[in-house]
DNA sequence: AACCATGCCAACCGCCGATCA
DNA sequence: TTGATCGGCGGTTGGCATGGT
């Protein structure tokens, strides 16, 4: 990465740049020239403004520091739940949460998490490898399924796949339907449930999630790999919590060996 | 009072992908 | 097509504050 040296703060002293807690005055440089230009260009910022700071180091101390509407002091109960929930679903996506903690940086809610929560998940380090062989079994079915249903462009086909789900299933007495709440073709993709004695066992939300079922009533594992973004399908909080309360519900029916509000880090079936 | 452990947080590092000439 | 540059991300570090012994 030569071409990259003088973007990198790794080569700010070679390059002269200031590094180490800005100062009042800095910031003010700062402040005032992107309140003048804008966000953007910020090796050029570093410039114009006569700060002798990386274009990166200008860039961090805005988007963490400077930036209006950033909130000040301790997370919230509230925004701490948010947090969880969210951490459940994408892992360490710090950015995609931030997202929807308004005023928080993924900067904060990093710290936060290895403040608060880095603890608790070293514990549950063995369960991790119990976890990884799962996922090594259950990659030559999960790929199957992705094939299948990456080859249908419509929701009637996606239907069909559900369908013929169905059918390959039903000596497991599982049925396979959609979640009532999606709206796209992209959502359907991620959003097949899947039924055992009317109880949903499974589903695919999300790229990160894998959802075990019981392996001793299935020994499915499913990932559809649906890149979710945030920002691209306009799905609000409420959307969030909606699957949240859909991940709690399908927690309950695992055989989970924490609470359902933990399962995050209890060593249960999704991770 | 001195020392140590821990929490907290700003800042840096290294990497990757997008863009552009 | 390729290399340089930029923007952004997650991981990590280091310094300060605080509380306990």
């Amino acid at each position: 990465m030569m071409g990259m040296m003088s973007w990198e703060v790794g080569a700010a002293e070679k390059q002269g740049w200031r590094k180490g807690p800005w100062t009042h005055e800095e910031d003010k440089l700062l402040n005032e020239y992107v309140n003048l230009h804008g966000e953007g260009r910020w090796s050029s910022v570093a410039r114009s403004a006569g700060l002798n700071r990386s274009g990166k180091s200008c860039r961090l101390r805005w988007v963490n520091y400077l930036r209006p509407g950033l909130k000040r002091g301790q997370i919230t109960p509230q925004e701490e739940g948010i947090i969880i929930e969210l951490h459940a679903l994408w892992g360490n996506k710090w950015s995609t949460i931030a997202r929807y903690l308004p005023g928080r940086t993924d900067n904060e809610i990093k710290n936060y998490w290895r403040t608060h929560f880095k603890k608790r998940e070293k514990s549950s380090h063995k369960q991790e490898k119990r976890k990884a062989q799962l996922l090594k079994q259950k990659q030559q079915q999960q790929d199957n399924m992705i094939s299948r249903v990456s080859s249908h462009a419509d929701t009637d086909k996606l239907l069909k796949v559900a369908d013929q789900e169905n059918h390959e299933n039903q000596q497991n007495n599982i049925t396979v339907t959609m979640h009532p709440s999606t709206s796209t073709v992209e959502d359907h993709y991620s959003s097949i449930l899947y039924h055992h004695d009317n109880n949903v066992i499974a589903s695919n939300w999300s790229s990160d999630q894998y959802y075990v079922v019981d392996e001793g009533l299935w020994g499915g594992l499913w990932n559809l790999d649906h890149d979710h973004d945030p920002q691209n399908d306009h799905m609000d909080t409420s959307h969030i919590n909606q699957i949240i309360t859909m991940q709690n519900q399908l927690a309950t029916g695992f055989t989970f060996g924490g609470d359902s509000n933990n399962f995050y880090n209890t060593g249960g079936y999704i991770f």
